[in-house]
DNA sequence: TTCTTTTTTTACCATTTGGTAAAAATTCCT
DNA sequence: AGGAATTTTTACCAAATGGTAAAAAAAGAA
């Protein structure tokens, strides 16, 4: 929690009592590995912080394998946004890939917040826009090979390699698992 | 400049007067294709709306390859809003694929909007948000093969096909020129 | 038109990656 | 510890893609 109240002061300022009542509406859950957060299909009905653990945002394409768009560890607000906004359906998965704790707002307190804290839309919309900014930056790039986006992966999330299975990695790189396992045996 | 003012009432209402301020403060301006609209290294100093052309942001990676981020066509809004918000520098290049017909607005005349019209910013950040999510959702994938990237790449974007050099479009695709017109010979 | 420049296609071979199958290693559970 | 389930590695061959070089086609300029 406290996590959170310091990632937000980042994006503004706030009085003792506005803090007093996000930490109010704020609803500390845990998840097992495997979890989800958020499904596809359905329509988002809250906003998470990752206080601890790793998330990943996921779906299917036509041909039904698992495609990992990207992972969100802690201190990071997590949410299909854009649906959550706007009620409408997710065509996503957000699945935890670790036991993971996290702090969650429901539409409702989220939306009481912009009525009540002066100030709280700007710091939310400029939390909400670092949050795409920073993922369409980290996001693998196309025109790399398969070890170039390994290693690119390496430095942007260092702290993953060892936390999550390697298959979700490779589903994040667009590889098979058999070959992240060669490039990794190639690397070292 | 009237396809401006469409767009901007799909994300809320404004009346007369507040339709006509955002019209004095509108510049229109003419780039010549290869021309940038924003560059790497410099703090971009202007929002953009594409009424007539194509852009694209591309950027160069340590190997001194061209990348190409993303396109820009008509009816979209056009900025690294990030570091236009921040003052801060940008890292990659928006540049004009077409001779292009654009509007900006000043970062002055963007704050002054707000300051004036009371539910722009509510307005401005559906719109910077909806953009950053389209481009995130219309992006090739990793996980997919450059055909499957190119037909997707004709769906989601079915108008560019025959407006900009086919080099620009495998950069985006993450593939050789050579790939790419391998690739339109197979399929047709 | 004719010439120049830009864009697009083709060809050849080397390299990377995928698909399938199986083995090895690790983790989890009782 | 022992056994089951999960995760990771290996191997072999087929298919996709890249690199280099050059030709062909299209677009622009004088």
């Amino acid at each position: 929690m406290e996590n959170f109240i310091d990632y937000i002061l980042q994006f503004g300022n706030l009085n003792k009592q506005q803090v007093a009542l996000i930490r109010r509406m704020a609803i500390p859950l845990s998840f097992k590995k495997d979890e989800y957060f958020s499904e596809a299909g359905k329509i988002p009905k809250q906003v998470g912080f990752v206080a601890e653990g790793v998330f990943r945002g996921c779906y299917y394409n036509n041909l039904g394998d698992e495609i990992t768009r990207c992972f969100i560890s802690e201190n990071s607000l997590m949410s299909d946004y854009i649906n959550f906004e706007a009620n409408t359906y997710s065509s996503e998965y957000i699945q935890a890939c670790t036991d993971s704790e996290i702090i969650v707002f429901s539409k409702k307190s989220w939306e009481e917040l912009s009525q009540v804290i002066v100030g709280w839309d700007n710091m939310k919309n400029k939390m909400v826009q670092m949050c795409m900014y920073q993922k369409s930056r980290s996001n693998p790039v196309v025109s790399q090979d398969a070890s170039t986006r390994y290693l690119e992966f390496m430095y942007n999330h260092p702290t993953l390699i060892n936390r999550i299975p390697l298959n979700y990695i490779a589903s994040y790189l667009g590889i098979t698992q058999q070959s992240l396992s060669r490039i990794r045996k190639n690397i070292f």
